[in-house]
DNA sequence: TCCCAATTTAACCAAATGGTTAATAATATC
DNA sequence: GATATTATTAACCATTTGGTTAAATTGGGA
């Protein structure tokens, strides 16, 4: 069953969901996008919380692991960095309301999301921090807190995709211009971060 | 009447506006919060709308001159820079919803909040723009896309607010750890940008 | 003091919304 | 083919919510 109901029903919630988030997102709409009764929803999945828990930790569960690897991998460095923005931005250019769904949500109601989304272990940083100490160390890299290095990767990935509309607005820039604009983005991301770095 | 009604009106729609945007403001709450009846919303503002679009022109209009400045502002580069870095972060300190609610309304309803808020005159880049072609030509700085540096420096001021419970979960990282972040973030966005920017 | 306008409130209304129910259709099981 | 189980629907219900109304309160002149 490729196509199931409860499929229909969880890609239609995840599509309403990631775009208008829980309290902009109405179960009749979902309902409507799926093509199926409203009370089905309500047959596959209790509650409105119920299935918007679904939607949240299939989202968390792609956005995590990707992070994950850069902290915890034992690559080089520099191939780390390739690698994460890389793999992030094409991630983000596919799912595109991942990131503020995320970040919305987790801002409106802490609990109710880290809860029902928590990973069951979080990434241990403390490989990375070591690595660019070492780096540091040798000589290899500019001085720079490893924890800023890392948001600063995170920033420079996630927000040119969340922040799409208000940077076409205050550059003004054509929706082709921001096409191509994205499309530069991940070798233009990658070659500032490694310049930031040079020592 | 430096506490008249109305102002206390504003004062407790900008916060429930802008921490839960249009859909998760109830107009009760905003009530609640001022201290006065349901009813005198609409004797105010005759509508969610109206008093939604006075928010939200009131937060715009705080955030787009800052960018303006640079943009349009005639200092030298460097400057620049640091100026605005320290400005926005600091602004930004001071009003942390304002981001992700620029952010998020904007991904809703485009139409919406571009017609209520749209600054009659748009920041115009184009100086900006030459003024880093000629720092490039100059061999002041290594060469780069003026609109991606824009874009860089504007992530990397304010992700790191947006996304800090984010950053939080996945750095693991205390309260205490997290003001202390904060704090240095104003000189380290500094210093990596004019790193990345070194010839 | 009386009046009139601006301000504030309690009570109410209609629409939207999450959720339920009971009946019907489809599917599997024997 | 009859029957039990699963899937699906239309109609309905209770609550929430944006908005209205008409009455009450306040305050400042005449």
């Amino acid at each position: 069953m490729p196509d199931s109901t409860e499929q229909k029903i969880f890609a239609a919630a995840h599509e309403i969901f990631t775009q208008k988030g829980m309290d902009g997102a109405k179960m009749q709409e979902i309902a409507d996008l799926a093509g199926i009764n409203k009370a089905l929803l309500h047959y596959y999945f209790k509650t409105k919380e119920k299935l918007y828990e679904a939607v949240a930790r299939g989202v968390v569960g792609k956005a995590i692991p990707v992070i994950r690897q850069m902290l915890e991998g034992d690559q080089p460095l520099e191939e780390k960095i390739r690698h994460f923005i890389d793999f992030y931005v094409s991630l983000i250019s596919r799912n595109p309301f991942i990131p503020l769904f995320i970040i919305s949500e987790i801002n409106k109601h802490p609990e109710r999301f880290f809860e029902c989304v928590f990973p069951n272990e979080l990434p241990r940083p403390e490989l990375f921090f070591q690595q660019v100490e070492a780096e540091i160390a040798s000589g290899n890299i500019r001085p720079i807190h490893p924890k800023h290095l890392i948001v600063n990767m995170i920033s420079l990935c996630i927000f040119p995709f969340v922040g799409k509309p208000m940077m076409r607005l205050v550059l003004g820039m054509s929706p082709e211009d921001m096409r191509a604009f994205m499309d530069e983005r991940k070798m233009e991301v990658t070659n500032f971060v490694l310049a930031a770095l040079r020592p």
